[in-house]
DNA sequence: CGTGCAGTTGACGACACTCAACCCTGGTGG
DNA sequence: CCACCAGGGTTGAGTGTCGTCAACTGCACG
């Protein structure tokens, strides 16, 4: 893993970009930052560890990464995906001795600004706008996650299509284009069926010109089909 | 609903028998807890409701809340089993304008303190410690989800295994009793399954006294048995 | 040129859903 | 006092969706 502790005040002026960190003074920036580091991660490289003691929270500041966790046969269950400006990690440091309650992976090249727990016990506890700034990202997280438990009833198809419109309403740019590349296996992972299951629904989509996937880049092209899939 | 303010101190003192308000003093709880409402609750009494605007949440004095959501179908799915000391709505409180993300209703006659938005915005947020204690909660929530979600793929005997041991971790009670009472259906529309199938397994159970069931009451004689069962 | 990863397709079978009937209990009203 | 109904629990037969297993393609990489 790369670390990279000089660029640490040019990533500062990165989260300025972000609905978090809107408003913020760069003093501020760098005092809730303060010894954090700056991780260069490659394809699939792992930062946390599910089960290991967290010491450091982490801000998404390029690419991607999905929070997984092992399930007892060994495969994995995705639980998030994690797109700049997220935070990964933050609100189990309120715990006394914390463990990450997920493997945390870069999907392709991707950076992750990486703060110490005593940042969080100090500064950032204080500010009590920033803690209901993320106890929202929580919010958003755990009705995403509700959404997706309220369809373990429906069909495949339905619950591909809850996931691929989620996914593209976070999306930053304005277009039905998902901003994480998405392997039919990450799919699978997520919604807890298996990759075979996906790929005959999504090639199907494929085929009829529902959606577009290139390089693992999934675009959407008729939204208001998908949103028919939905229903049952 | 009924409604009493007058009995409000006694419910104070009621709360500070709870993990999360012990070392509390009486008077901060009576600015924590100003202008609120015990709500004296029926079975099957619905409290919030899913989707409207957001005013008040809730602390569980007594009895027990199922926390659901409906799906596209009509159905029910149950997100949450919320016993006493346990705080309902209280971390979508930071949001502007807040709505219910669950059904809030009553199992068995329960006892509820409603507390004013209004309290959380202002004297709750400026306790970090307390900040630091529902973000505990939460997180302990979120646990319960994802070890859930981690096992969509075991057939349903895993499944109901793992929830009903869940629950008895939470039982305050030191036996392997639940101190929640549970319909089958309630227990299939937490998992995302028919009342058949969990009725199919758990009559299994009854029967080979692995489990005993009176009156919605669950007790769970073996618990090493209901282990085995979890893998896969 | 072999190896690993992503995607694909088909045959087969099982687990869980659907539908339908049924029992038992407690409450309510004629 | 009995009839009726609602809610909870149970069981069986039939069906289908989805998982399992297996084989195969294309591609990038060292």
């Amino acid at each position: 893993m790369s670390v990279n502790k000089n660029a640490l005040s040019s990533a500062l002026i990165e989260l300025l970009s972000f609905p978090i960190f809107k408003e913020f003074s760069l003093e501020k920036l760098e005092i809730l930052c303060a010894n954090s580091e700056i991780f260069i991660c490659k394809h699939r490289q792992v930062i946390f560890e599910y089960g290991e003691p967290a010491f450091k929270f982490g801000i998404v500041l390029g690419g991607a990464f999905k929070l997984s966790r092992p399930t007892i046969t060994g495969e994995d269950s995705i639980m998030h995906f994690s797109s700049p400006g997220d935070i990964i990690g933050a609100f189990i440091m309120a715990q006394p001795q914390p463990k990450y309650p997920v493997t945390t992976a870069a999907m392709g090249p991707s950076r992750l600004l990486a703060v110490p727990k005593e940042n969080y016990i100090q500064s950032w506890k204080k500010d009590s706008d920033l803690i209901f700034k993320i106890q929202n990202l929580i919010s958003s997280r755990m009705s995403q996650f509700q959404a997706q438990k309220a369809m373990q009833k429906s069909p495949i198809p339905a619950r591909i299509a809850e996931l691929l419109l989620q996914l593209s309403n976070r999306s930053s740019s304005h277009e039905y284009k998902l901003d994480i590349p998405l392997t039919r296996k990450e799919i699978a992972d997520s919604l807890g069926v298996t990759i075979e299951s996906v790929i005959r629904v999504m090639s199907e989509w494929s085929k009829s010109g529902l959606i577009d996937t290139t390089e693992q880049m999934i675009t959407i092209n008729k939204p208001e089909k998908l949103i028919e899939f939905l229903k049952s």
